[in-house]
DNA sequence: CAGATAAATTCACATATATGTACATCTTCC
DNA sequence: GGAAGATGTACATATATGTGAATTTATCTG
């Protein structure tokens, strides 16, 4: 069950952080076609909690820095090394595309750090998006890291769904792209989730943290090329990962 | 009416933000007192919006990166010019006491950066923070910028309570104080509204926000100095505003 | 400076939602 | 290796909560 109050929080941010200017109870209230009786409400409990103030008279309302505070003292814990967010830089600027570092979460996958491609046709990937983890080259690429244990209790979770042509619809199917991939010395996905959409990916762990990296853009021009974009990518961790680490 | 769902997002965020480590569903239960089977709707509604994720299996839940990104976005708009945080920053250690800028929200005075005294007994106060924009030093820095029907305005909102023997519990009460404040030079408080804590603030309008800085600290440190410190506050700002601003 | 219009706020009630209970799954310790 | 305990998940139901309508307050317009 969805929490909705919980999502209208999230709602309200990612529109200030889209927008980027106060918005009065009424803009906000129409633009996502609310009561305005309930984003009434809703506002009062975030200014009453110190995460919303009103710049300007009249002007309407905007987060306070309290939000900055909380989420840098949350992420100054064990944040990524400096050099991962230099491999998806330079893997996004030598192919052209979107790179991502990829985590776990239950039976998906989230974009821990995203840099995206500069090509008008791109795969569009925020930090925070989620992508189901057998489905997925970045997901794949983190199933590799678990003892077959780990992946049995995942697939037993796992709803198998036709997401396109390619998709694993099967424990099996997904074992064995597994198996085609270490084999391949590298993760592969040809629209398997989303539609048009290719990447190449392999497993990044980090200390003991199960992470991946992937590269991903439109079939037709990653298509082609796969197995070299794989190569840069391991060849792109080799040149970056202090060598003393895992 | 307070939402509460709205307002345990934000709980769990500051719960995060302080243990800086993975929770487990069943600890985050315990730690509020919620049921787990709310709790479960709660994280399993933050984890699908890409909010929350886990790091490693078993270990439990961690904010995504994505509330820094978005703090980011929010807060890179109108940044505060990097003098004011030198400002307090100064004022913090030449006082040694804690210093803020404050900013209106509605009958209540937000502080939007701190810097705290590294004093054992200290003013505690974070970003986010919220105090009666009437009872306070700071908070009256805010109303010396409004014009007299703002200030109404503001007056008829405010439910006057004798926080303590000092409080100002009527419009002429604050009115009289303001132009107290005037002729003096700057705006103070005694334990106008929390016990045993002075300060002494002044506005600091910047472009067309209006916002104040304060420095506040115990009564007995601050109480037989208020002047110095006033002026004080007043030279560092006078040396650290760039001529050409308002 | 009215009178009109729009925005913000309040409140009582129907309903969407949080939770108690039951079940499944995983972990631990003997 | 197996049983007890802890943790995570599903669902029906009573109740806390969101909302429509009414009221108050602010803002525009001629």
């Amino acid at each position: 069950m969805i929490v909705r109050q919980a999502a209208n929080v999230l709602e309200i941010m990612e529109f200030f952080a889209q927008s980027r200017k106060p918005a009065t109870l009424a803009e906000i209230a129409d633009h996502f076609g609310w009561p305005r009786s309930s984003t009434f409400n809703l506002l009062a409990t975030l200014s009453e909690k110190g995460y919303l103030y009103e710049p300007r008279p009249r002007a309407g309302f905007y987060p306070t820095p309290r939000w900055l505070a909380m989420a840098r003292m949350i992420s100054e814990v064990e944040p990524l090394p400096p050099w991962t967010h230099q491999l998806i830089s330079d893997l996004s600027a030598e192919t052209g595309e979107t790179a991502s570092i990829v985590a776990p979460a239950g039976v998906m996958a989230v974009f821990i750090d995203v840099v995206e491609s500069a090509a008008a046709i791109r795969y569009f990937a925020t930090i925070g998006h989620r992508v189901p983890i057998h489905a997925t080259a970045s997901g794949r690429a983190l199933l590799l890291q678990y003892s077959q244990e780990e992946r049995d209790s995942v697939y037993r979770k796992i709803e198998f769904k036709q997401y396109g042509p390619s998709t694993p619809i099967s424990i099996e199917a997904v074992e064995t792209e597994l198996r085609n991939s270490i084999a391949r010395g590298y993760c592969q996905s040809f629209g398997d989730y989303s539609r048009d959409l290719a990447g190449a990916a392999i497993p990044l762990p980090i200390g003991d943290r199960r992470l991946s990296v992937v590269v991903a853009g439109p079939e037709f021009r990653i298509g082609p090329k796969v197995g070299e974009v794989a190569a840069l990518i391991a060849r792109t961790v080799d040149r970056l990962r202090p060598k003393a680490s895992a």
